[in-house]
RNA sequence: GGCGGGGUGUCCGAGUGGUUAAAGGAGACCGGCUGUAAACCGGUUGGCUCUGCCUACGCAGGUUCGAAUCCUGCCCCCGCCA
């Protein structure tokens, strides 16, 4: 795609309005993508385009990049990315979704999850300076107290509480702190501060998206379109993907994890899957599980390269279809393991491998599920000469392997 | 500030002196079936130096042979009233 200054020269401002609202859940108020389209191409400009991201967990993951994603179609269309890593709004913590109240993150967690933020986003958007634009919002909501409580003349209780968060817990007698009270406010200044034309956000966005709108205007500036896009559902296909239910995949996993994880989905959630991340659909005809195999292989080469695609579906293959080990495993050495009988204590070699508890292991050793070099272990093989383990692989459960190494 | 309700394991939720590491459900994990899907069946689900020991029912004390259960103080949440 040939990409010009502030819109393709091949399309007039209704077509790239219709274009660029293609997959979007809302796009509101009706007609205001068009007006801003054809607004900034009479101006002469690109439009601002606004995504606000709070740092609450140090990963993007395919959830993020659905928005990403479209946040790239007004990049390759000439328009400006404001990226806002939300590093003060991480402080107060979204209501979106929430049924309760939620902890409040440290400024050290913070800046370590605003750290990684930028770089994983660039997986998805372009990094040109004239397209991108990144900015932390305690540049400007470091603000002293008047500013506060102009910022919180805007809006009333009455439109606060309107919200179905709120309302919900309200209703179901459940805490609603004025802290949260506040974040749908806090963002909607963060339009005013970076002059948003237009914001994006997931359906879960829909109320402050508006309200940011109401704010600008609140401060003599125009109201920005929005626009908002479905939710990714995470690996169990019902809930939200999201990193705090365990239910993610990270852009910045390794391409084996991402291969399999996309594997565990369930069918059900293909069709999402496939137009949300890659802008296609299903082959028809296709059976669902080869399917999902052509699913986990455009993600691979999608965030990663088409050799890795094939490799992790070899790997995948050798080890899940094959029942056979990887090529390439972590090693343990059992020096620290081997007792002065020199036999190991397997409750603690596998603790120690995989990072679980004693008892935990002990658990899967009982349960048969620890295996050395494929043979299944008995529940009362604790220790074990380690002549017999040395350069042999341990493996528990489907996907848990380790390469044992005798210190020597 | 007054009155009332409530804080139990990852989550929800039983349990009002002993057989309670704590019913039941969800989630997760393991095994079977399989396509690392769905459905289904079975098992496990605090920790450890593991035939036992330690820790645990908001926090701290107390009563008792024995407490998640009773008493006292404190903290927090919710509602109504002010």
């Amino acid at each position: 795609m040939t990409k010009q200054p502030h819109g393709r020269a091949d399309e007039d401002a209704a077509a790239e309005a219709e274009a660029l609202s293609r997959a979007c859940v809302d796009s509101l108020p009706a007609g205001a993508l068009a007006e801003k389209c054809a607004q900034a191409r009479a101006d002469g400009r690109a439009l601002r385009v606004k995504l606000g991201i709070d740092p609450t967990s140090p990963d993007i993951h395919l959830g993020h990049t659905v928005v990403l994603r479209k946040l790239r179609d007004f990049q390759d269309r000439g328009h400006k990315v404001v990226l806002i890593i939300g590093d003060m709004t991480a402080r107060v913590g979204d209501p979106s979704g929430r049924s309760e109240l939620r902890p409040i993150l440290s400024d050290s967690e913070i800046a370590v999850n605003a750290a990684t933020y930028t770089e994983q986003a660039l997986k998805i958007l372009s990094s040109d300076p004239d397209s991108l634009e990144v900015r932390h919002n305690s540049e400007w909501l470091s603000m002293d107290l008047p500013e506060l409580m102009k910022l919180l003349a805007s809006a009333t209780v009455a439109q606060l509480i309107e919200r179905d968060d709120f309302s919900k817990r309200l209703a179901a007698g459940q805490p609603v702190s004025m802290l949260e009270m506040l974040y749908p406010l806090l963002q909607g200044y963060d339009s005013v501060a970076v002059s948003a034309d237009i914001e994006l956000g997931g359906t879960d966005q829909k109320f402050n998206l508006l309200m940011g709108r109401d704010i600008q205007r609140a401060y003599g500036q125009p109201g920005q379109a929005i626009m908002t896009m479905p939710i990714l559902v995470g690996t169990d296909g019902e809930r939200k993907m999201s990193k705090s239910l365990g239910n993610h995949i990270g852009v910045s996993d390794p391409p084996a994890e991402i291969y399999g994880k996309t594997m565990s989905i369930p069918d059900a959630a293909l069709p999402g899957y496939f137009e949300l991340l890659l802008g296609t659909a299903p082959t028809s005809g296709q059976s669902a599980r080869d399917s999902k195999r052509a699913l986990a292989r455009g993600l691979v080469s999608w965030l990663y390269s088409d050799s890795d695609a094939t490799q992790a579906e070899a790997d995948f293959d050798r080890v899940f279809v094959a029942k056979g080990v990887p090529e390439q495993m972590p090693e343990l050495d059992l020096g620290a393991q081997t007792s002065e009988a020199g036999t190991a204590h397997l409750p603690a070699v596998i603790a120690d491998a995989f990072g679980l508890s004693r008892s935990q292991a002990r658990r899967l050793l009982t349960e048969g599920a620890v295996s050395v070099d494929g043979r299944r272990l008995a529940g009362d093989e604790i220790d074990l000469p380690v002549g017999a383990l040395h350069d042999k692989v341990l493996q528990a459960g489907k996907r848990r392997f380790v390469r044992l190494r005798s210190g020597q």
